[in-house]
DNA sequence: TTATTTTAAGACCCGGGAGTCTGAAAATGG
DNA sequence: CCATTTTCAGACTCCCGGGTCTTAAAATAA
């Protein structure tokens, strides 16, 4: 099982190619699949979900392409995931029983609970500008 | 997105239920299915699989059922959410990048692996004994 | 032996995520 | 205007997890 689909890895790792991008210029998604090796039609898609989310900006015809809609550090990986997938990150409750919480909690509420926040945080903090600063500083990769 | 599959939630629910039995008769899936309102037919299928996995021991007939094959306190939830989907517990790389690692990590890898491994430890400390033992002290809950 | 209870095994179906394809609509450049 | 480049939109296929159903096999009880 993967934390996150992979629609969401994808509009992850496009959003990164963007912020990343030196310039301001818009970027065209033909581009980022072929760079990232990715589905040209499904990776438009996503970014379709991101644009009426308000991440991402678009204009069309030639030389259009995608744009960062917020300065990069207004965006986070929780409000990247969430704009593909959905409002859900992750199931609370490790059993997926419903209600499962401080009142009434399962078994393993009381140790998922702590490593959930943790993640949770994680999502909520990171920055599209902080990982693109670490992504330039340090050359790491955005495709196989 | 679930971090654990809805099988593997079962599989753990049912191992504690028959953890938590206090006598050592082997337990009937017609009575978790109905007890933990889960599909019988499919319960039984994901209970197949921990059985030739090693971990319970069934018995077939009147009086049948399953039980624990291994004492509670040498089972652990990584063993039965491998024995049910395999060995990959979620995807390593956030990303979905192959190959991602201390040496060629994706931007997300040093945030994340730290996360990961928490959440494995988790999972490779925690038996069946003491889930079974909280369970029983504080009243915990196996269904909704 | 016969009937009953129970797991074992596998075929089958359904819905949704993943990915493809086609045809627009909008903007630019000549 | 016309051709090209690009996003936008939606129908379509494929595969797999989740769930149902049927039949066989094993054990017990009468």
């Amino acid at each position: 099982m993967a934390l996150i689909s992979k629609s969401s890895e994808y509009g992850l790792r496009a959003a990164l190619y963007i912020a990343a991008r030196p310039d301001e210029a818009h970027v065209s998604v033909r581009e980022m699949s072929a760079q990232m090796d990715i589905s040209f039609h499904f990776l438009t898609k996503i970014l379709q979900r991101m644009t009426r989310a308000g991440l991402l900006a678009s204009t069309r015809g030639a030389k259009g392409g995608l744009a960062l809609a917020q300065p990069a550090a207004k965006i986070t990986l929780l409000d990247i995931v969430r704009s593909v997938e959905g409002d859900d990150l992750f199931r609370e409750c490790l059993l997926g029983l419903a209600g499962c919480g401080e009142k009434r909690p399962c078994p393993l509420h009381r140790h998922w609970a702590k490593e959930r926040a943790r993640i949770e945080k994680l999502f909520r903090k990171m920055t599209l500008a902080r990982l693109a600063r670490e992504t330039a500083r340090d050359g790491l990769r955005l495709a196989d």
